[in-house]
Order: C-alpha cells, then structure tokens, then sequence
DNA sequence: AACTGCTGTCATGGC
DNA sequence: GCGCCATGACAGCAG
C-alpha cells in the first residue's frame, strides 16, 4: 500500500487535470499533463490556464530560468508574440499578471520517473514537495508579494500548495530540494486558502504544478539534454510528439518497480468513495501529493494505456480549443475531434457521483476504455457505424444468400435431373462435371443431366464409370442395381442428386427450367432417344465399351427390339462420329503436311532457280572469255608469209599431245562428222 | 441471303 | 459375314 501511495503520489504529481476539469472553465486535458509534452506544449497549456479563471488559482511563478522553448512565445489569446523576446520576456509577464501556474512539467515527468525508476521515490517525494513548496512561495512572491515556505511539503500538499515561497529562495529551494521541502512547505496565504477552499481540486491542481515547477527546476541542469529533445518533439507534429511521449511514459512504467497490478488499482479507486481520492492523497499519503496527482497517476496510466485507443490523441486539441475557443495550438487543426468530445470526455470526471475510478480508463479492458472515452458524437456515430455495418452485413447476407441459391441453382442444374427422383444424395461430391462436358455432347455418369443415366464422361471412366473397359464390362453389378430399384441408373457414384436439394423459389425455379431447357437442347440426338427410350447406359458407354460386353450387354437386358436397335444405332453413330472427327483430322493433318511439302518444294524450286541463273552466268561469262580468248591468240597469229590469219576460215584445235594447231574450218567441220559418226557406230 | 467452317450422319469400301 | 475403320458426301447449324 505504501508503495501505491508513493507510486500515486509521484504519478499523480505529474497531473492535475481533473481537478481543472472539475471546474467547469477550463478544460484541460488530462493527458496533456501526463505525457512529455514539448515546450512549447507547455506554453500553450500555461497560456490556457491564463484564462479568466486562472487568476483564482493558486499562483505559480515562473521560474528564473524555466524550461520555456525558445520558439516565438504565444499570447494567452493565441497571438504569436515578438520571436526576438526573450524567452521568459512579455509573456512570462502576462502569466504573472494573470496569476497563472507555470508547470514546467516535462522536467517533472522526466525526473519524477527517473526518481521512481531508480527506486528513490524518496527523492521524489520531497522533490515533489519542494517543488509544491517553491512553487507555492513563489505564487505568494508573485501575488502577494512574499510569504513563507511551507514547512513540512511531504506532509500537507495543501499547505505546500499554496505556501508562499520568497522568491529570493526559489534558487535555494531549487540548489536543495529535499531540505527546501521541510523548509518551505509549510504555510499557504489566505488568499491561496480561500482558493483553495472555493476550488480544492484546483488548488490541488496548483500545488501539483507547483511541485512540478519545483522539481522541473531541480531537474533543469540534470534533464537539460532531456529537455533539448522535448523541445526537438515540439517541433514535431502532434502525432509523433505524442508517439515520442507515449513512448517515454511507457519506458517510465517500465522503468519502475511498481508490483501493483492494473486490477488492484482499480479495486482499490472503486473502493474508495465518493472523492475519496482527496482522502488518500491528502490523509494517507505521505508524500507531497494531491487528490488530482492520484487521479492523475491514473490518468498517467490512462494515457499511457488508452493512447492506443487513439481518443486522447486528439483530445489536445479539444483541450487547447476549449478555454476560450480561440486558441489553437496544432497548426493543422483536426477536425476530426471537435469540442464536444471532449466535454463529453471529462464529463465523467466531473460527475459527482461516480466514483474517481470511473475516469481512469486507461485501466479497463481496451474495448470498454474505447467505449467509455467515446462521446456522445462518436458513440452515435459508432452507433451509425454498426448500423451501417448491420445493414451491409445484412446486405451481403442477401448477397450471399442470392449467391447460394445461385450455386444451388447450378450446382443442381449441372447434377441433373433423373427421370426417376429416388436417387440417392450421396452423389453430391461429383459435381465436380464442367459445363464443358455438356458442350463436347458426351454424356456420363457425371455429366449436366443425369437423364436416365444418359450421357457422360468419358474422359475418365475408371472414374466415373463403372465399366472397366480394358477387364470387360460389368453388366452383373449394373443389372443388380437396375433391379433393385427399377432404374437405369447404374451408378451409385454418379450424381445422382434428381432429389431437390431444396425447394425451388421463385426465381430459382425460373432458373431451374431454364437451365433444365438449356440441358435438354444441348443433348445429341441419341442421347434424347435414349432419354426417351430409358436406356440405362450412357452413349458414351454405348460407344466405347467393347463388342462383347455391348453384345453380352444386349443379350443380358431385357431390352426392346427398339432399344437394340437404337443401341446399335447410337453405337455405330458414336464410332462413325470418331472416326470421322479422326479422318477430318488426319485430313486436316495430311492436307498441312502436303501444304508444308508444298511450301518446302516452292522453296527448294526457287532455290533450285537461283542456282542455274548463276550457272548460266557463269556459263556466259566463261564463253566469253573463251571467245575473248580466241580472238586474241588469232590476233598474234601469222602465216608463212606473215599475213594475219583469218579466224572465219581457221580454227584452233588442241590435239592428244597437248600441241595446238591451226586448222581449216572445213576440216574441223569433216572431223565433227567423222567423230559423231564414229559415236553412233560405236553406240 | 450467301458463304464458310464445323459437326454429325450416312453410305461405301477395305481390312 | 460381321465389325471396325476410313472416307466421301450430305445436311444442319452458327458465325
């Protein structure tokens, strides 16, 4: 217990709240307390407490070197001040004028948790209360002009709230905290105690952020690296300083050895009534603490735990929106997250008669947290959401619905529907028959339209007939189950599903006919006569199954002469119909090859061609040489008399020898003669 | 309406 | 003689 007390105490340091919730003016969040925010978060929540109501407060000055940001300062009324002031320039004025608490509270998150974190909640016990205890003193220095430190800061946080605190030993208060605590927590002024007495929960609030003060400027040399990257995350968009916070808050807890379980808190915040919190924090915790810092510790852990839900995320905004509605902190706005939510948010808090448990949310079940932190606005509009949910989920029902009666449609459609309706069901599970069966024509056990056992598939008959086509057909089983029930359905396999699966609607029942016209149209024609004529075989048996076991098939039934016939008819169509789709094929294969040969001789023609052409060049070319030849050898010959001899009336002739001579044409003509004659005597 | 391609069927012949 | 197969011819259907 002692340790939930402490724990409460520096957890709930860190918040106030509800307490200014309480109040009904200023609308502050709780979260915006309990996380690390940036500086500049700071500034804004100190700009809101700048309110008109904030002057009745507890004061809490600033201090000499706080942990304001440096950026551009902001007007209580959201107008951006001089960027060149200084820091703690005309707006740390405005707040000491208004009499505004100053919370330096990320240095007190910061150190609050290091404080628990390292097991010294002592430290931050009478940190806490000197902090409580300067700040207070200093709120007197500011508005009063002065006072005394509170004695005893651990003890009384009302008394360390409010008590004055020189300002001339803010700094000594803050070179020793723990022995400022006993030193100046002590006696509050009248003004902060008629405060206190018209606002208790907000003079928590102010002692509570007082301490924080306090302890900020403690800690402000120790977390000056810690206060860099705050001031770094105020830079940063909301979502992700807030990440970055959550993040920190989560490491704290972690950081802890808090051994008390979300359970018992809640267990023990129920079991405390009405306001009872006052009573722990003020009675029996002996830290420097308040009612809002117990609350607030739940509110820590609420922030902590229900970030997730993503209500507190945007209730910063709703927060700084809310005093006077004219301050906006976030640059973008969210409009996503108006004003009233968060009225409806901390109304809870505000009720006097629920227990201080109620508001910590952050410890029930994520879902009813949700639920809980939702507003009236989000819950109708969860409200809507569902309904629209409802209704889409009933629509895709009917969907789905529609879907199924479809899927019946078909599925029963492409079962088929026997001639004789005391099938069994088990046949469901071949269904599996594509609609392209009924397109090839062929029939089958599984095939659209179970007609009598007319049609099928052939593709696997070892599967889906029960005719072994390779051992013989097995008439005997088939003649049982014909017997047996006076059908001609032979297959037990075969989808046998003629039995309605269900009633037929309306529409389905359009469907059905249809579907049952479509079916009857896509049958052959053999396949209608065997319809007809209630052959129990398929075509396709009919067809493929082996002359003996067609013959023995013929002779075992005890069919007509029409159904014979009609047998033999629709055998012989069948092998006809192959084998014309084979020797249309082998003709289309036979007309590609010859059309391929055909191409292939074109090509090697043209080849063939271009060959000769060239030989013949070649031909003409040599010719020429030859006779270029021949006139140039007649051109340097002379006779006895060295006169040139005539080519028209001489010839060159190569003899055996390889010698050449010059010969008369007339001889060379005679010689021609003799030679072929010579051939043709030879031959 | 004619044309084309596909398919089923019949008739015929060969094996 | 029967059955199977191949093939030409024809008709119906669809594009």
């Amino acid at each position: 217990m002692k340790h939930l007390k402490r724990w409460w105490s520096a957890g709930g340091g860190l918040l106030h709240l509800t307490v200014l919730l309480s109040l009904g003016v200023l609308r502050v969040d709780l979260d915006f307390y309990l996380l690390l925010p940036p500086p500049t978060l700071l500034r804004d929540q100190l700009l809101l407490l700048g309110g008109p109501a904030s002057s009745a407060y507890a004061l809490s000055p600033l201090p000499a070197s706080g942990g304001w940001g440096s950026a551009g300062q902001l007007h209580p009324k959201g107008r951006e001040l001089d960027p060149a002031a200084p820091p703690e320039g005309q707006l740390l004025r405005e707040v000491r004028a208004l009499g505004v608490p100053f919370i330096p509270r990320t240095r007190v998150d910061a150190w609050l948790v290091h404080s628990v974190a390292a097991g010294d909640a002592d430290e931050a016990h009478g940190l806490l209360g000197a902090a409580a205890a300067s700040s207070a003193g200093e709120a007197g220095a500011s508005v009063d002009g002065g006072g005394q430190a509170v004695q005893g800061g651990g003890g009384d946080p009302r008394e360390a709230r409010s008590g004055p605190l020189g300002a001339g030993e803010e700094e000594k208060v803050l070179a020793e905290p723990t022995a400022q605590v006993r030193d100046t927590g002590g006696c509050a002024s009248e003004k902060n105690e008629v405060l206190r007495e018209k606002h208790e929960g907000v003079d928590h609030s102010s002692q509570h952020e007082e301490n924080e003060e306090r302890a900020s400027a403690q800690k402000e040399n120790s977390f000056q690296q810690n206060n860099e990257d705050e001031n770094k995350i105020a830079e940063k968009p909301d979502w992700e300083a807030e990440k970055s916070t959550e993040s920190r808050n989560e490491g704290h807890l972690n950081g802890t050895d808090i051994s008390l379980s979300l359970e018992d808190l809640l267990q023990l915040l129920s079991s405390q009534p009405e306001n009872s919190l006052e009573g722990i924090s003020l009675g029996d915790i002996p830290l420097p603490g308040s009612i809002s810092d117990g609350m607030n510790s739940s509110a820590h852990h609420h922030v902590t735990f229900s970030q997730a839900i993503s209500q507190d995320v945007n209730l910063h905004d709703a927060i700084l929106l809310s005093p006077n509605n004219t301050f906006i902190r976030e640059p973008v706005a969210k409009t996503s997250q108006p004003q009233e939510p968060f009225l409806q948010f901390h109304s809870h808090t505000t009720n006097p008669g629920q227990t201080p448990g109620t508001n910590l949310t952050g410890y029930l079940p994520p879902v009813d947290n949700h639920m809980r932190n939702l507003t009236s606005q989000d819950l109708d509009l969860n409200i809507f959401d569902e309904i629209d949910l409802m209704s889409l989920l009933a629509t895709e029902n009917d969907l789905d619905q529609i879907d199924i009666s479809q899927l019946f449609d078909e599925l029963d459609s492409e079962s088929g529907f026997s001639l004789d309706s005391s099938h069994n069901s088990t046949s469901v599970t071949k269904y599996n028959s594509s609609p392209s069966v009924c397109d090839e024509g062929a029939t089958g056990y599984s095939s659209n339209y179970d007609l009598g056992a007319v049609g099928g598939y052939y593709q696997e008959p070892s599967k889906l007939c029960h005719v072994d086509h390779d051992s013989g057909f097995h008439g005997d089983l088939t003649f049982q189950h014909i017997f047996h029930n006076h059908t001609y359905h032979l297959k037990p396999s075969a989808p046998e599903s003629t039995s309605e699966p269900f009633s037929w609607p309306g529409k389905s029942q359009k469907i059905r006919s249809r579907y049952l016209e479509d079916a009857d149209r896509n049958l052959s024609r053999d396949e209608r006569h065997a319809k007809a004529l209630h052959v129990p075989f398929s075509v396709d048996e009919i067809v493929h199954m082996p002359v003996d076991s067609f013959n023995s098939m013929l002779s075992r039934y005890y069919l007509t002469d029409l159904q014979v016939s009609l047998l033999r008819d629709i055998r012989r169509r069948g092998k006809n119909k192959v084998a014309a789709q084979n020797c249309r094929k082998r003709k289309l294969d036979i007309i590609l090859n010859l059309e391929y040969d055909v191409c292939n001789l074109q090509a090697k023609k043209e080849t063939l061609k271009r060959e000769r052409a060239q030989c013949n060049k070649a031909i003409n070319i040599m010719k020429q040489k030859l006779h270029d030849l021949y006139r140039d050898v007649f051109s340097r010959l002379r006779d006895d008399q060295g006169r040139p001899v005539n080519p028209n009336l001489y010839a060159l002739q190569c003899s055996h020898d390889g010698s050449i001579l010059i010969i008369p044409k007339e001889l060379v003509a005679s010689g021609h003669k003799k030679e072929t004659q010579k051939g043709k005597r030879k031959r």
